[in-house]
DNA sequence: CAAATCTATACTCACCTTATAGAGTAAGTA
DNA sequence: TACTTACTCTATAAGGTGAGTATAGATTTG
């Protein structure tokens, strides 16, 4: 299950993404929309700014808006930013690998070989998805790497 | 992330179906060899047994094996069972499906509409990959319908 | 300056995870 | 029968996580 938060920061870039190019959107409003309680969002589009993706204007008629384009923020690294490592076993994340302590022999373990297949198809759909390709309005799906989408 | 408690899980009964047909491996023998603390693999077992996936025998001599062919107890079944559901958003889940207080309308939302692939996917591998089929011994991947696997 | 808005940190509070403890029950065995 | 081994069940607890709230401050623009 994919946290609350990350569901938000989710929505929000999407309604971000929504809004006519360059033009700011205040917390309230996206927080109101998107029946997002304010100062919960406030912190995420925070943490997503500190990350680069998106960009604020402060002072009356401020807001949020995209830093980069949508079809280069994919699902993926929203994820990562919000809820930390997508795997499914800390043996198998690349952005914060941990031996799993109790297992003899990676190569060997069962478990892990089944769970990186699952890993593999998970990265496959959240990294080639970015926030435009979601809104169906992009070209990204089909050539992402083009578009500097975060390679798997 | 899958639990702690999901993978000793799934360690133990890959162990049960490593011992010879019908032979009880006690709760001790399993925890030693595993790593997993005992009397917390006790509680676990005690619950796969409560599932109909294992059996036991009390007294000396006694312990745990498996109550079915290990090809016709999946990955997701465990998962299911330990971990509750498999689906990354409650109202992706089909065994404990919750509408998201914060969604509109499911058929128009973007999220929904990406992790249902991401849910699908992983279905596929978790509900068609067998304790025996990680041990590598079994056809149940190849015709995993025959022997009784869940359906996705 | 005032109002709107973003920035930052601290705090709460319930629930979940990962165990541990201990008494009880059953089965074989000397 | 008494003893030992092993499973059964319930309770409890420390620590962490998730989902927010609260409070105070800093900027910008009208």
């Amino acid at each position: 299950m994919i946290s609350q938060k990350a569901k938000y920061a989710l929505r929000a870039l999407l309604a971000l993404a929504r809004a006519p190019h360059d033009s700011a959107v205040s917390i309230a409003q996206i927080a109101d929309e998107q029946s997002i309680p304010k100062k919960f969002l406030e912190q995420i589009l925070l943490e997503l700014k500190h990350h680069g993706l998106v960009e604020s204007r402060r002072g009356k008629a401020g807001g949020y808006s995209l830093f980069r384009p949508a079809d280069t923020i994919s699902f993926g690294e929203v994820l990562r930013i919000i809820d930390g490592p997508i795997a499914p076993l800390p043996c198998l994340s690349r952005m914060a690998y941990r031996r799993c302590a109790d297992c003899g022999d990676e190569a060997s373990c069962e478990v892990r070989r089944v769970f990186s297949r699952v890993a593999e198809e998970t990265r496959d759909v959240l990294d080639r998805t970015s926030i435009a390709s979601a809104l169906g309005r992009t070209l990204a799906d089909i050539a992402p790497d083009r578009y500097g989408i975060q390679a798997r």
